[in-house]
DNA sequence: CGAACTTCGGCCCTCAATGGGCCGAAGTTC
DNA sequence: GAACTTCGGCCCATTGAGGGCCGAAGTTCG
């Protein structure tokens, strides 16, 4: 495995990626489930087939469950191929992993981090990292087929530089890719964090299809957006920037210069702040307690405090579900999404912000088919965004040959 | 030209109906510019191009203006396929029109009208005008090419049938493709008008591509949505629904059951609402004026009265702007769209009105890009609707043959 | 005013790829 | 154990795609 694993992914043919990202998909693919998605003839597509299996870019696994005749054979990507270097940078913490071609993963480290020490100190962090996950796997630089990585800020996709983030100053036209290449000689896709996150739901759901919107509350807010199992971006790639819809014309002034804007009012720091201040002002025992004894009062801190009885607490958990909720519920009237993921720290604020996000939306979609919308938390977990980071560049790599 | 049209646009293989589309959306194509836009050899298109005009799809209409060498030769759909008969009913209104291939209107009728009668007593009367519009041009039922259709309400686009219309009393789950069926043996495409308008401005803007949105404000606000240069119509094809919006949670109670509905606030019935009520409790001596004289009081009329210096008409005005500009700031956030198409009689409120929708939508976005989105009046008028629904139709049968 | 250069459309010919048919292998259901 | 299904591999005729070439029609120079 040497720099020729880059070069013979730049040399594919259209109907070549074709079939590779059919077998990504449908995840366990047999000739003939390949052959009917595609649209291809059997003969076709097997040509496509061996061609991609003696090149050693599609493995075959052994025979799948009969179906009534002869067993299929069960094709996967190689994994011999290379591995996908996915980085998952959020405001306050660091996710880097090495995953397999066929989206296991491989290795991992997370940490916690700031984006606001600047592209310097984080970038640097990443590339140690990466390089420590290389050397404990055993493997070189060359063996990297690409890099995915999500940051929280829009990105100006094509390029890959981030424009205007403003939870991330100093990284304003930072070019991420140039900064890797000397790290890997491999593809470099970046893209909005939120984005990522929704195409690590896409895979998960084994179909490039569908219209759901994955929502992020933590430090922010922000909406990644499935369209007919697209990921959109927009006009000029800022599609998603929900975190300043006005949920209250009477609201507090938000740092954006507007008021009531969601984020300011419902999204962790909102929490937090609105939990110190009940505990200041005593308000609330429980919360002061907690306060007192560890120092800090983050989201859970708050939930838990609801969970145990605590009515302030409760009622500063609700007041967030609600007002996400009302945020949800005009993007559910617009855009009629099958369902919503929810992702980001403040969801493990846990079922009652879950209930008061629920109620709201129900209570202010109207029409029959949007009543069912189905608002769950990401089954993906905190892997959520490496994992999305892996489908970000294995197709980038698959749909471009990884020219973004 | 007898029932073998509509046969013959049944037997068209996929690269003829490839070409076709690319001749109705490049509007003015010679054979090298279809190539190229098509990704054709010129002797695939070629062949495919001599084949459509021997067969009378596509006509030669003499040499384009030359570009430096031998001028190309201008393709165009052919008039005498047939033509599309369109319909655009609105809440209120009912326009009808035959329209040529080529987009050019041939004909046509509107007329006041009231979905509230139900069915029966509205299709009667689409009917009864396509037919006079066919014996005005001395056309008959089999020149019909396809029937599309736009709604003022949620439309099941598969079947064709209606879904739940809040404002369609009677109509729910009426056929209107069966309903057609007797008059004239041509694909019927029903969709929602806003929809509809949609396809209108995406045809106007000679490119099946872009995201940007078409808002029709008059008895109700519903929203148009492109993406991708398509029609987006949401996982139950509920999508656009915007009339239900909240904008302010303190606001009164609209006929959905919540409160602070968009809808309820600032489109057509609110305005002429506010209006009535300042005139009779003596707010305003102007539009007392023009209710006693005209006895009623619409949404051009304050417009008017706004225009003319009335201070109460003026806040009446700017504050159905700045509701529907709060609404649509949620949507630009969101969907970051290139441009909003303004559309719905309320339009006729002018630029006063629009300028309130701009400055409020300026002011709650945020992202440099979205600062400069366009707002602007549709450009097509009160045709809009027939051209979309002629779009509708052709296109219908250019994707699928016809079957919805 | 004419020669050189461009652009366009039609035609032909070669080459490749596509799809269907056929067969043997491997399993399942009686 | 026989009949039926399903799958993969292979071959081969046929189609259709692409490139090249030429003539026609215009434009831009000298």
């Amino acid at each position: 495995m040497t720099t020729q694993v880059y070069s013979r992914w730049d040399h594919l043919t259209p109907v070549e990626r074709q079939v590779l990202r059919g077998v990504f998909w449908s995840g366990a693919a047999s000739r003939g489930a390949l052959a009917d998605t595609l649209g291809f003839s059997k003969s076709r597509l097997n040509a496509v087939v061996s061609n991609l299996v003696v090149g050693g870019l599609l493995q075959e696994l052994g025979p799948l469950s009969s179906t009534g005749g002869r067993r299929a054979e069960h094709l996967a990507l190689a994994p011999d191929l290379g591995v996908l270097a996915c980085v998952d940078l959020g405001a306050t913490s660091l996710h880097v992993a090495l995953v397999a071609p066929t989206m296991t993963v491989l290795a991992e480290r997370r940490e916690v981090a700031d984006v606001r020490h600047g592209p310097g100190r984080v970038m640097q962090r990443v590339k140690t990292l990466l390089g420590d996950l290389l050397a404990e796997q055993r493997l070189r630089p060359e063996d990297v087929l690409a890099v995915g990585m999500g940051v929280p800020g829009p990105v100006e996709v094509h390029s890959g530089l981030l424009v205007s983030p403003p939870i991330m100053p100093g990284w304003e036209g930072f070019s991420i890719r140039e900064d890797l290449a000397g790290l890997v000689d491999a593809p470099v896709l970046v893209d909005n964090d939120v984005n990522v996150l929704a195409l690590g739901e896409l895979w998960h759901a084994r179909q490039p299809a569908g219209d759901f919107l994955v929502v992020k509350v933590g430090t922010g807010i922000g909406c990644g957006i499935v369209s007919g199992g697209r990921i959109y971006r927009g006009a000029d790639g800022a599609a998603g920037d929900v975190g300043h819809i006005c949920v209250d014309p009477l609201g507090p002034r938000c740092h954006c210069g507007n008021v009531g804007c969601v984020e300011a009012m419902a999204a962790g720091p909102a929490v937090a702040r609105d939990a110190r201040r009940a505990a200041e002002a005593g308000e609330s025992e429980r919360l002061a307690e907690v306060l007192a004894e560890t120092g800090r009062l983050e989201p859970p801190d708050v939930a838990r405090a609801a969970r145990e009885g605590d009515a302030v607490a409760l009622a500063i958990v609700q007041r967030s579900g609600q007002l996400v909720g009302m945020m949800l519920a005009s993007l559910v009237n617009f855009f009629n999404p099958s369902h919503i993921v929810l992702t980001g720290g403040i969801v493990g604020m846990g079922p009652l912000w879950l209930a008061s996000i629920r109620q709201s939306v129900y209570g202010r979609s109207l029409a029959l088919s949007t009543r069912h919308i189905e608002i769950r938390p990401s089954t993906l977990g905190e892997r959520g965004g490496v994992l999305g980071a892996a489908a970000l560049g294995l197709l980038g790599v698959l749909d471009r040959g990884g020219r973004p």
